[in-house]
RNA sequence: GUGGGCGUAGCUCAGUUGGCUAGAGCACCAGAUUGUGGCUCUGGGGGCCGUGGGUUCGAGUCCCAUCGCCCACCCCA
């Protein structure tokens, strides 16, 4: 065998699958308690729209998106990431002509090219929550206090949530006048990618994880001290209502996200002990992002949790899985002619609603009962010669190994009764 | 894009200073009085030892290249 999934993809088989349907169903459920509605967009979309909407200074848009031309030659991406898709169809079903705000909550997987490691993988999935309409603060901490309740719900324990404001395109404005003169003098010593940064970038040369950069920057404006009294009154009123439902934070000077539609409050979810690749969820406010699509000056607020990295940090507090729908009944049969009446059986029992299955392998009956005995179901109807002779046939309870004869008419009615449905 | 580690049966791994038909456990299949499961016993199938070159009388074992996986940098979920 040489054919293998591409690099930094994987399957997930039957046996992890229930892992990932308690992921899903604990979201889906904590998401709509909160009056999030699902949203499901293309997993591709136009070039253009992350370029735009992600920003095309990121890394996202500049080194890590699956782009390809399809026979039209129109440029389209593999979503890298699912806030851009909900602001264009938010825009283009004109969703803000409807009452506001609009609640959307999507699941699904997202694209992007990067050397995989612990925790990141070029075909990851996401859970993500949008709010759009609304600049109020509560909405800032509602968002927050739904991406901590699933994550609680699902028994996450020993995690931090990073807060910060980046404010809005007037303290911005500010501070960079700051950041430029501190980092006029200091330029030098950054390191190349920083040097870039200072003329298309500055903000993202603040949580740069180069060590000489880091040296560097101490003692580096902080930008919360440059929040405009709009912005500072929008942030200590995020934080009062966290407080109110006693939702810890840490305040995170370094926190930062560097496009201008990206506006007020950034977070994010870490983890500790699941790889170099510790943020489990992260978002921010995005009040300019609606209008940089294309749309009405519609604010917005959302966040992404990494499914993956969530299930490796689930992993020591063992998530309990959903267990999948097992059999209840497997058909066993002896010869060709008993088959034919097997295949019958198994037919009524299935339009009966029982979960039922046969052996196909031309299996042994003592072969048989041992893969019906790995089946784990509860019954095994036995159809043998002298059952065809006699018009019986034998159900067997495999728990108690006690066997009887059965009326051919009442086997349906009889297995009905025995499992209780 | 850069660096480090690893690549032997379906899975987890052994494989001595290079030496005869490459092993174990689990899994799978078949038997153990001919119509019956979970335990036990016996037997069996299954490996281009990632791939391609090279060194050698001889390579799973050494060298080179290549691909893949893992981890880390960068960045992010």
């Amino acid at each position: 065998m040489d054919i293998t999934g591409p690099r930094g993809t994987y399957d997930i088989l039957p046996d992890k699958v229930g892992k990932w349907h308690r992921l899903e169903r604990v979201m889906r459920q904590t998401a709509e308690l909160y009056g999030y509605q699902e949203v499901r967009t293309p997993l591709f979309e136009h070039t253009e729209l992350f370029a735009r909407g992600v920003g095309d200074t990121t890394d996202i848009v500049q080194k890590e998106m699956y782009t390809f031309q399809d026979k039209g030659g129109r440029s389209l991406t593999l979503r890298p990431e699912g806030t851009a898709p909900c602001a264009r169809a938010f825009i283009q079903h004109r969703v803000y002509s409807q009452p506001q705000p609009t609640k959307w909550y999507y699941i699904g997987p997202m694209f992007r090219y990067d050397r995989p490691q612990a925790g990141r993988y070029r075909q990851f999935h996401q859970f993500g929550a949008e709010t759009f309409g609304s600049r109020s603060p509560a909405v800032d901490a509602e968002i927050i206090t739904l991406m901590v309740d699933i994550v609680t719900r699902l028994g996450l324990r020993d995690y931090e949530v990073h807060l910060n404001s980046v404010g809005c395109g007037r303290c911005r404005l500010e501070y960079r006048r700051k950041l430029a003169e501190f980092l006029q003098p200091l330029q030098a010593e950054l390191c190349d990618d920083c040097r870039k940064r200072v003329d298309i970038n500055p903000l993202r040369i603040i949580d740069c994880k180069e060590r000489r950069c880091q040296e560097v920057l101490t003692g580096l404006p902080v930008l919360r001290d440059y929040l405009c009294a709009e912005c500072a009154g929008h942030f200590a009123a995020v934080r009062r209502y966290l407080d109110q439902y006693a939702i810890a934070y840490v305040l995170d000077d370094r926190l930062v996200r560097g496009l201008d539609y990206y506006t007020n409050t950034a977070f994010e979810l870490h983890v500790a002990g699941i790889g170099a690749q510790s943020a489990v969820g992260g978002g921010g406010r995005y009040d300019g992002l609606v209008a940089a699509c294309g749309g009405p000056d519609v604010p917005g607020i959302g966040f992404a949790i990494g499914m993956e990295r969530l299930l490796l940090a689930l992993e020591e507090n063992l998530v309990e899985a959903v267990l999948p729908e097992g059999l209840e009944v497997f058909v066993a049969y002896t010869g060709e002619e008993c088959e034919v009446v097997a295949h019958q059986v198994l037919r009524e029992l299935r339009q009966a609603g029982i979960r039922t299955d046969r052996d196909y392998m031309g299996r042994s009956l003592k072969a048989q009962m041992k893969q019906a005995d790995r089946l784990q179901v509860a019954l095994v109807v036995l159809i043998g010669e002298e059952e065809m002779k006699k018009s019986f046939y034998t159900l067997r309870d495999m728990d108690t190994k006690a066997q009887y004869q059965i009326e051919q008419a009442m086997l349906v009615t009889e297995i009905k009764r025995i499992l209780g449905k």
